[in-house]
Parts: structure tokens; sequence; C-alpha cells
DNA sequence: TTGAAAGCGCTAACAC
DNA sequence: GTGTTAGCGCTTTCAA
């Protein structure tokens, strides 16, 4: 409501010094800058950030799009993507993911600066219009061609979770997954596979594939009939920790105790599993946030791009356990 | 950097004409549309948010001011205020409050038509700067005088956990609650604490109150110290999960059994209260905040403010029986 | 060190 | 129906 010129008039003083002494800039004389902070302050005047950034042609907003819903493991990213923005001049702007499409038209006009995206995989052209719009693009938990990002290297998170149970002795194990179709051109669920089909056929030991949509209750569905079979699995490595919650769900509801009957590994380590002493899979979540955040900002102050990749560690709690053998 | 006005020339317009087809105007011939369509498609123009928001003043743009990372109650109300969102024209700004911290300040210049106070009460100086901007403001999880809102009977909510307690046949109860001053001006807790008070009173049980900074491991701390003492509470009235579960931990680390030697009980009721067995005083989470986004929408659109009071309900898990009897 | 003025890309009167 | 033009509030040359 209070404007530039305002202050200006106020301070008897043209805008353009207003402007600098709001932008720092050193070229203003002390007494002149007093009177300028003087006016600001008696009008109670606040800079237009709209006005600023269609001037300059930055926001100073950063975009991040993720499926924030489907997953908690999301909204830990998230929270170390927001702490180190907190820290910087850009503000985030949200934008949630519920089903496939086309990110470009998910952002809509929206400008800004830069675009983070979160277990997700933008199409070709998606990151053709954003280059066209200058916008740089850091991938948090996803790889591609020529873009930055932080991830993890999914396949050997498959084999560490399988090695486990092979080495406690499991010899026909079930694997949980996402359906492919459902998860943005997401390919961590593949490549999990891919690592367990490796330690399984190295072993001698039965790989049993479900595909499912996310989240616990199509997990449990699928892990219900899955469990029910007669030659049921021993163990189960599910793709994701809430996935395997959806297991431990059905071993509950078939009366299968676990890890006497049934073994089960999943994959995040999300804060639940803790609670539910689930055996799983760790990656540093809020810290692939945290990093892609950085990385990022030096993106945008022109810094050459990189590409890095998180330590796993397997984490043993209460789901796993050698077979019985009945 | 296409602009309107190179749509315009290559479709033989005005910048006007341009304008209109964008923004549906009626007052356009089909020809004249298509060619505009046309001149759009093969240019592969996109408008430009920010100066179309200079020109309207109006930025399309919702803030959602919240302590986003200390608990998860807030994402779980996010998720709800996301979604409804996703069926709007609007976007959404997430400013995440680490720390009691002016929220204009917080907010810096970021235009926004409208924000939303998920859990944290704006100061008096912030709601004056808020309504010189003609920001309106919806509160989610909150009270305030002329404010619009959705919240629930805190004190309501004190009482039925207690009652619960009371009826099971406690009568030593500890209450651990929010440290007033680490809170953002929020007053659920000291009204959670109003409630247990009261029944206590007509029941003519003790409550023994401690605050407590928010979070599990502060709650953890100072439960141990309350359950170390001669005579301890036989069962504790949390004034938020997070805080349960210290408690549980707590227990846990003194080797006290629940709910055999010790009742616990919660507050919010989220995800992983669930899988802890706690008993908690649940409300709709995730409505809140759609409510609340729901609400600042029909503000914009300048209807009537309300402020309406969600329900809670008694979750019995398995952290609560009654007394033993040593 | 300072001010005047020309945009930034769009919308919205106002004329035709 | 359509075009012209004056802003929206700020930054940033360019002169002084």
């Amino acid at each position: 409501v209070t404007t530039i010129a305002e202050v200006a008039e106020r301070a008897s003083v043209g805008v353009a010094t207003v402007s600098r002494v709001l932008n720092g800039s050193p070229a203003v004389s002390d007494a002149t800058r007093r009177r300028v902070l003087d006016a600001i302050d008696e009008l109670g005047y606040e800079r237009n950030a709209t006005a600023r950034a269609l001037s300059t042609g930055r926001t100073a907003m950063l975009g991040v799009v993720a499926p924030f819903l489907a997953q908690p493991s999301v909204v830990a990213r998230l929270l170390g993507v927001s702490r180190v923005l907190a820290g910087s001049e850009y503000q985030l702007i949200l934008f949630d993911v519920e089903q496939p499409k086309p990110i470009t038209e998910l952002l809509g006009g929206a400008q800004v600066d830069g675009l983070l995206c979160i277990s997700l995989l933008p199409s070709e052209a998606d990151l053709e219009r954003l280059a066209r719009r200058q916008v740089p693009v850091v991938l948090v938990d996803g790889e591609h061609d020529g873009l930055p990002g932080i991830s993890i290297d999914d396949e050997e998170g498959g084999r560490i979770a399988t090695r486990h149970l092979v080495e406690l002795g499991h010899r026909r194990i079930g694997f949980l997954g996402d359906h492919e179709l459902t998860v943005f051109g997401f390919t961590s669920s593949r490549l999990r596979r891919a690592g367990a089909t490796e330690v399984c056929a190295a072993a001698g030991a039965e790989l049993i594939c479900r595909q499912v949509r996310h989240g616990r209750e199509p997990a449990r569905v699928i892990a219900r009939e899955m469990l029910s079979a007669e030659d049921r699995p021993t163990a189960v490595f599910a793709a994701s920790d809430q996935q395997a919650l959806g297991v431990l769900e059905a071993a509950e509801d078939l009366g299968l105790s676990v890890p006497d009957d049934l073994s089960v590994v999943g994959f995040d380590d999300i804060e639940v599993a803790r609670y539910a002493g689930l055996t799983t899979v760790s990656q540093p979540l809020e810290r692939s946030g945290a990093d892609g955040a950085q990385l990022l900002l030096r993106c945008l102050e022109g810094a050459a791009q990189e590409t890095v990749r998180l330590h796993l560690d397997l984490v043993v709690r209460a789901t796993t356990a050698p077979p019985t053998t009945t």
C-alpha cells in the first residue's frame, strides 16, 4: 500500500535512491540513508516482492515438486529442504503431486528461480520446457542424465536387504514393490528388485515378485494373498517401509507371527519403522533434502552441477530372524 | 521468454486481444481466438505469473505458516490444506516456523493473497500488519478474537482424556504439556491442562503437572524424572502424542510396564499412535487443514467468516488400564 | 552521490 | 470485437 515513491517523497529523494538503500548499495551518503530509513520506518513501508520480481526477473522462490502425501519419506526429505531454505533468501513453493501429470502443467505459470523434484522424475517434455524457462532443476531421490541430484544406489539397497535375508537362511523370498505405472517414472522400486534378484540368483534362492500401488493398504491386500499361498515365502522384502507395514498387518491378519513365521525387511527407515520394530534399509532422508536444496542453491549461483549418492545402512530390528524349519 | 506482444504480432492482433483470450473473455470472435491460440501454440508461449500479479494485484498464492517440522500433527493438517488447494487456482507457499518469530518478518515482502496459520497464533502486531496489507488470515488449530478458523475444544479434550483415566480408577495422575513460552502463543496445552484439572478436582484425584519443550525427547527426560519419584503417578496424560511417546520411552527406561504399572494417554491421534498402541484423544487432523483451506478460499471470495470446532473422540488402545493396587 | 526515465509483461479502461 | 495506452511498483542505466 505504501510505495517506494511515497517513501522517496517523504525523504525528499528520488526513487532510485530509496531503491539503493533498500538494496544496500554503498553509493548512498550516510545522511541520505538515514533520512530514507526514517521515512521507511515512519510509513511502515514494505517492498513489494512482485514488482521487484518483475523488474529483476528473479522471484526468490524455489519450487518443490513432490508426491508429498503419498510417502512419509517425502515429508522427511522436505524437512531437510525447508531447513536449508530457511537460511537462504528463498521462499519455498510446494507443488504437491497426487497423480502423474506434467510438472509444467502443475507449475502453471508460476515463476520459480529453481526447482527441486523429490521422489519423481520429470518427463523429457517437462525438462525441455523448464530448460527454455532457464529454470535449473535438481533431483532428490532420483537420477537423470544431465541433471544434478542427490540419490542412493537403489540396486545396492536391494542387495543389502536381500543379502540379510539370505544370510539368515531364507530361500523363498517375497518382493513387494511399486506398480511401475503409478509412480511418476520413478525407478527405485525396480532397481531395488533388480538388486534382490541378483542376490537371490547368486544364493540359489527364489524371489516371488508382486507389484502394487504404493501405500500401506494396497500392500496389505497383496501381501495377504501372497502369504496365503501354500508355498508362501518365509521372508518378504518390501520396497518401502510403508509397504512393509502393510505386510506386517497382513501377517497379523493371517495369524502369522513375525519374525518366527515370517521375516520382513523394509526400505527408507521412516520414523514409524522404529516403532514397528521394523528391520529396514536406512537412508538419510532429511539429509537428502538438505543436500538437494544446497545443490540447487549452488546451481543458482552458477556453480558446477554434481550428482551425489548417499550412504545406505541396514538397520536390524525385530522383524527378521532365521526361518523356522517346520 | 515469449511475451504477449510477440503472440499478438504473430496473430496480427493487439495485446489486449491476446490477454482476452488468455483470460477467457467471451468478447473475442471465434476466428480471432483461433488465430491467437495457434500463435500461442506455435510460440510455446506461457503467461508470466509475476507480471500478471503485479497488474492485477493478486498473486494466486496462499501462504501457510506452520511449525512444520516440530509436530507430525502439523504435517497431517498440511496434507488437508494441500489437497484442497490442489483443486483451486491457488498455489501454496510454505513458511516453516522453527522458532517464535514475527510472522510478517518471516513472510518478508512475499506477496500472498491469504494466509493460513497452523498451530500457532500470530501476534497482535503481525495481525495489524497483515490487515494493512489486506491479507485475510485463517487459523487452523487456534482461536483468536475476530479471526475465522478451525479448532477444537481443547479444554473438553483435556476432560475426555482425564475422565478416562479417572474412570479407570486412577487417583494420582501426571500431566505433561508444552512449556508455554516455547510455543508461539499457542494455548492448547494450557487448555488441555485446565480440562484435566477440572476433572481431577471433581473426582478428588491429584494432578501432577510438568511442562516441557515439545517433542519426544524432552518429554522422555521429564517423564523419567516424574516417574522416578517415590509417589509417582499411576497414569500420565500427555498434551500431545509426541510427548506421550516420550513418556512411553521413559517407562521402558525405568522398567515400568504399560499399562500395568502405568497408563498413558496422548492427544491428536497421529499416525504413529496407532503403531504404538497409544490410547489418545483423536481429532480430525487432515480435515482441519482441508476445512481451514476451504474457509480461506471463501474469505477470499468475500464470504462471511466463521469459526468451526471439530469433534473429538477418545480412542482407547493398549496403553491404559486400571491401576494395579500394589 | 543523486535523480529522471525507461522498461519488466501483463491487465483494464477507454475509444473506435 | 478489437486496438491503444496507461499503469502495477520496482530496478537500473544514463546523465548530471
